[in-house]
DNA sequence: AAGCCATGTGAATGGTCGTTCAGGGGATGT
DNA sequence: ACATCCCCTGAACGACCATTCACATGGCTT
């Protein structure tokens, strides 16, 4: 066979193909990109793929980005950005009690990973693909999250309100809140409207089960 | 810039060299191409890169693999199959008790994909690169793992030794199994012997978390 | 009316890709 | 000694890549 680059990847989430609105040319690439890529990886679109979605031809793209590079770093940024936010927002909104602030977190980042499918799927599945310099930027934001809800875990420790569990008499609360991470970002890789479960109900099950997995304490 | 397919991937595991004992040549293709992509991803390693990995030239890779497409598939495959083998095993000789089963599911499950991380890490990143047919038979695989765990849980349900957490009266243990193996599964993305676990406490801390996430009765 | 700027086109550049294939040993069996 | 195999090499093939560039186009301001 002779090499054919545009291999079908298997969609990981399949997505309808978008009629577009009349909108800023930025974003229509912004948009094609984003589902370009979830449907088939960075790697093997190509931007002639990309610039064809939107009705535009592949010299055009570089009136907007400067490279393809970029173009990949700004959708994830952007989304990645208002992960950030939104985790921060149902933190501070969510009064003094760790257990509240442990099931608004998980709460909002549930729903958004089961919201926007599209956008985390490309965050999280094509960071890799970044530039050294680019990367660092993304990674740091993903530090702060996991950060945030580290945080959340040790207060909860130290209050009493949660007893996570131990091995061997040591705690490691860092990998608590990576298991919790994992598990919820990777709602976006199955999740379907189809299921049993709405967005919030699956928010609701998710934080379910984060509180039992730290321990927390029940009224 | 002009082009370059051989762009960095940000190594997501980084892997020492290697100093390979002289083995059949199949088996060296195997291991270069399990360390080339997962550092880097199948789309841009090329056959050149792992032929000269194991001191051969492209052309000798079609002496043992029909297509690059079918190299990923046989390795994937075989990493998978062990993975299926091992958790019925670990089922099989946990007895009847579901605590006891779920426990031993996921001690096997999480040293594994510690232990193997390079491998797990392709077989779950790399997957979608396959081609139709052989992706099926992958997934059927996962299938069949997911349905395994989904079993246990059921059982327990049943006899009343768990108590999964419900969302407005109704229960998902289909979502619930999804979201212990997604956490279990991305261990491999970020575990290193370097953290403060080994290996088997992390397997402790991960079985512990499934136990209080379906609600194990403490005997 | 004239000039400018943002935006688009599509050919050209210089390179890489997976795969094929004619030919070259070195071992093994006769 | 000879034939037969397996495994290798490295050139060749046809295709496609991201990016650049000389050139249009059309709306805005002067």
């Amino acid at each position: 066979m002779t090499p054919k680059r545009n291999a079908q990847r298997a969609p990981a989430v399949t997505v309808a193909p978008e009629r577009d609105p009349p909108r800023p040319p930025v974003e229509a690439i912004r948009a094609a990109a984003f589902t370009q890529f979830a449907e088939r990886g960075y790697p093997v679109v190509t931007v002639r793929d990309i610039m064809k979605a939107c009705g535009l031809t592949q010299g055009a793209l570089y009136n907007h980005f400067r490279s393809k590079d970029e173009l990949l770093h700004d959708i994830i940024a952007s989304t990645q950005g208002e992960l950030e936010r939104l985790c921060q927002q149902a933190v501070a909104g969510a009064g003094d009690d760790p257990a509240a602030q442990l099931a608004a977190f998980v709460r909002v980042y549930v729903v958004r990973h089961c919201r926007l499918r599209v956008e985390a799927l490309v965050a999280n599945r094509e960071i890799g693909w970044l530039s050294g310099e680019r990367v660092a930027d993304i990674r740091r934001s993903r530090r702060a999250i996991r950060d945030i809800l580290v945080g959340i875990l040790t207060r909860g420790a130290e209050r009493g309100a949660f007893d996570p569990p131990r091995v061997d008499g040591r705690g490691d609360l860092k990998a608590i809140a990576m298991a919790l991470l994992d598990q919820c970002t990777h709602v976006s890789m199955w999740y379907g409207p189809g299921g049993m479960l709405s967005e919030e109900q699956m928010a609701k099950l998710y934080a379910d089960m984060a509180l039992r997995a730290v321990g927390a304490r029940t009224k």
